[in-house]
DNA sequence: CCCTTAATAGTCAGTACGACTATAAAAGGG
DNA sequence: CCCTTTTATAGTCGTACTGACTATTAAGGG
């Protein structure tokens, strides 16, 4: 999670989930599009996928002012290290687990966006976006163990996936070697499909054991 | 869907959403809760689940001025006939697949709404909040059968709610008989489930009829 | 008194899923 | 250079669930 520390008051010195305000001709996604770009000094943050978690319109979220927030969810393959912008003293990516005790309610805005973010990996091939261009199955699989904080059953997970038409396709002819410490892994891209059906469920099903 | 006729520019006699602004200390769900008694004359809107869509804050929404819209969704059992409120020529219920051609960006909210239940309807016990308090499971399959589009078979539906632990609990001992022209049907009651385990897919499962 | 309608009960074959075992192909350590 | 470790990939198997379908029951209508 990518989180800034307040240089400001209110909640001087707390962590926070980077934001902005909108300019008079830009939409919620644009604007929070260029806040990420300022926050991480990426540079194509234009390809990425933005997905908007929902908006927070409670009064006094914000004692200064009343404030209207619209949430969105980026996910990252390899970021870089962020350089804190204007008014932050410092960036810092974190674990989710570590997130916790943020300024205004952001804490309740992280735990939305992983839901959200979580429920989207089930039905839609949301995963593929969080990967580099060529992937492999244990890479993709880490996606899913991540967001969900649940582990995978290996050939099943590989099952599935490659049984859904269009989740991913292999790369002409390659398999990575270098880093891996055991049996290269085949490579394979983001295929053309959009939604998965059937949904992918988060593996150990609960409530019928028996 | 319950729509209403603008009466004023822009878009004035075209069909729209109902909608309104946020007063100063209420939040975007108390707003829209107010604006649909207001527009309803529902007597007891505070206890009705209202469903977050989105957001929508693109520049030039509305050619007055800049205007950022959170939507809602709420579900009316047995709605009673709308009155129109302020600067509205009239209201009416309209069945989804008539509600098209709306004013400013609306025909998009709404389609957008429509996927946001339907999906709600798969993975949470929200459809129980569309039905009366005690309602038989003919009642409870067309909630799902109208959201979706879909005809559902009735003894694999049947089968799959009662399987469900939680989701619906037979009302002590009655059924119902007056109006019904077959055989009378059981009622039940929302049972304490919250969330659906395992989901309810949307029947004709797509994809693999071989 | 039959016919229609709708609810409920029950059957059955295909299949997808989770759990598990086995093999292959690399790196590392002695 | 062999052996262990590690990771990817292949395959097996029994259970449980699903979708499609048929049958029975209980009302109302003509």
């Amino acid at each position: 999670m990518l989180l800034v520390e307040r240089g400001q008051e209110p909640y001087a010195g707390r962590w926070a989930l980077p934001g902005g305000f909108l300019l008079p001709e830009e939409s919620a996604e644009e604007a929070a599009r260029r806040e990420l770009g300022e926050e991480t000094g990426l540079a194509d943050v234009s390809g990425l996928h933005l997905e908007q978690v929902r908006a927070y319109s409670e009064p006094g979220r914000d004692p200064r002012m009343r404030v209207v927030s619209v949430a969105f969810a980026a996910l990252l393959p390899d970021p870089p290290e962020p350089r804190p912008g204007t008014d932050a003293a410092e960036a810092r990516w974190t674990p989710y687990e570590r997130a916790t005790g943020l300024a205004f309610d952001h804490d309740r805005i992280l735990a939305n966006a992983r839901a959200r973010v979580g429920a989207r990996l089930e039905s839609t091939c949301l995963a593929t976006a969080f990967c580099p261009p060529e992937f492999t199955l244990g890479e993709l699989q880490q996606v899913y163990e991540s967001v969900w904080g649940t582990p995978l059953d290996r050939p099943n997970f590989r099952r599935k996936v490659l049984a859904t038409p269009g989740f991913v396709e292999p790369v002409p002819g390659g398999a990575r070697l270098t880093g891996g410490r055991g049996k290269p892994a085949a490579l394979y891209r983001a295929g053309p499909a959009t939604a998965l059906h059937p949904p992918l469920p988060r593996t150990p099903r609960e409530g019928h054991p028996a």
